[in-house]
DNA sequence: CGCTTGCTTGAGAAATGTCAAGTCGTGTGG
DNA sequence: CCACACGACTTGACATTTCTCAAGCAAGCG
């Protein structure tokens, strides 16, 4: 109860504004930093390397490219996050992912020439801007570019086939708990605070992430705080046991008939591990 | 009646063992026919045109590379078809897509070391094998490699991006039109029948893609036949109303508030476009 | 010929979707 | 500065759907 602090003021509201090399809206920057920026930093070298990068600025909320929209450029995201969707006719927004610092956006636009999904904002940000036929004519005079596109677009696909995993836990609860375990995992592989965070994203777009309907996320954050795993506060997240969120995140959907030949010890239902859980609900 | 054969001997049950260029197993290709298998044959000129490229010959149910494996090299499907999926610790498979002709495979293992899912081959099939290390040192000198990599790689982003889709709708006989739609459209691309083909996978590899229970699939496969959409037989499927099943697979789930600023005539609920299913069903 | 595997169908229980109401926080405008 | 409106979030109750368990059928294989 001492340990944390009171949730509400941990995270600045808006915009963090980040404070990398000082550039300023407009200003283009170089494939030195971008390259940096990407953990490519020794190859930093050659002739190239001074080559300059646009880089945009984007206001929370801001499109950063329309679904339909031709593919002129892919980006490198610099600072903030984004999600990125799909929209149906009726308006339904198919949230296909969430991707921050360092990572790809826009690359599967490449091979019909047009965005199959737009990307948007959720926090103030700032992406490299590197145009699509830079990519290939740029990338073969650079080793190094090439490398950090082959880098970024591998973790960009192994990031979506994820979303598999998360979409398709039977229970509400465990897709949330699956969300929130990679979450915290890739906040720590950007070196940020994995067991408290500040969502960036609504709950409508966790909702539509995981699957489910935006009133059964909440009740699983609900669910989530009962059972002591978490502590939520609107946006505000600390993860209060990330072994036990990890352990309900294992849980799966039964596996009717092979039953695994050898041991079946960890066969039946994962679910039932937390007997509280389902008792309380009654 | 009489315009449709009986289903069951339209596709072999087996291997429609492609005849490329003839090559057996253990024989090597050229990079030239890779170029050409990707659609880049006008580029398939230069020195390095003739440089070996290594073909791997695979069996029903062979394991292309496990999950977890080193990542040695990436694949381009030449023939057959392969399922990519993650096994959980109680042995559930979770699919994660099917991967056909001129695709690539194993892409994703780049960033990590390290395949993150598995490919099983669902029928007798062939690939190209590149080294992890070729990618890049061949892709520098011969940009038509790296063009076709690229585009192959963000095809598959592509496609994977559609999993969400599929997996995100309500009802299962969404989900399950959604994905013939999307096999349809993608057996067309590969120039092959696009209104009755041969599923390569079980029920069970659906329902895994699907995220619902395998006797789910069944069922809706059976209301879909029922409503006169689509005519199955085992795994042969014969689409009768590709209309009928795109406008099934365009029901959303019901964006709740903020209407669609402007124009609410589509809000209303998609699924009530065919009475006669859900009374039936009574 | 029996076995195994894949598929289908049935029935009950449990979970979520949906609709509805109400709270809270924020930004706007008077 | 305050009132207000708006959106985000939470919670409740009910209908609906799917999951689960079970049984049965057909086909392929040893």
């Amino acid at each position: 109860m001492d340990t944390a602090v009171r949730l509400h003021d941990v995270a600045p509201r808006r915009s963090p504004m980040v404070h990398l090399t000082p550039v300023r809206a407009g200003q283009t920057s170089t494939l030195s930093d971008l390259l940096h920026l990407m953990g490519a930093g020794a190859d930093a070298q050659g002739p190239l390397a001074g080559t300059p990068i646009p880089l945009r600025f984007l206001h929370a909320g801001d499109t950063l490219f329309h679904e339909g929209a031709p593919a002129e450029a892919i980006y490198f995201v610099r600072a903030g996050t984004f999600k990125t969707l799909r929209t149906a006719e009726d308006g339904y927004e198919q949230v296909l992912g969430f991707v921050g610092r360092a990572e790809v956006l826009g690359f599967d636009a490449l091979c019909r020439g047009r965005h199959p999904s737009a990307a948007v904002a959720l926090e103030d940000s700032s992406v490299y801007v590197v145009l699509a036929n830079d990519v290939l004519s740029l990338g073969q005079r650079l080793p190094a570019l090439d490398r950090i596109v082959h880098l970024a677009v591998s973790a960009a696909l192994t990031h979506r086939g994820e979303v598999a995993d998360v979409m398709a836990a039977v229970a509400a609860e465990v897709r949330l708990a699956r969300f929130l375990v990679q979450l915290s995992r890739r906040m720590a592989e950007c070196g940020q605070a994995s067991r408290r965070f500040h969502l960036r994203m609504s709950r409508r777009d966790i909702a539509s992430h995981l699957g489910v309907a935006h009133e059964t996320v909440s009740r699983s954050f609900t669910a989530l705080a009962d059972w002591g795993f978490v502590r939520v506060d609107n946006r505000e997240v600390e993860i209060l046991d990330l072994d036990a969120l990890k352990e309900l995140s294992r849980s799966t959907r039964r596996q009717v008939d092979e039953p695994v030949r050898g041991h079946a010890l960890n066969a039946p239902g994962r679910l039932d591990v937390r007997p509280e859980v389902r008792a309380n609900a009654t």
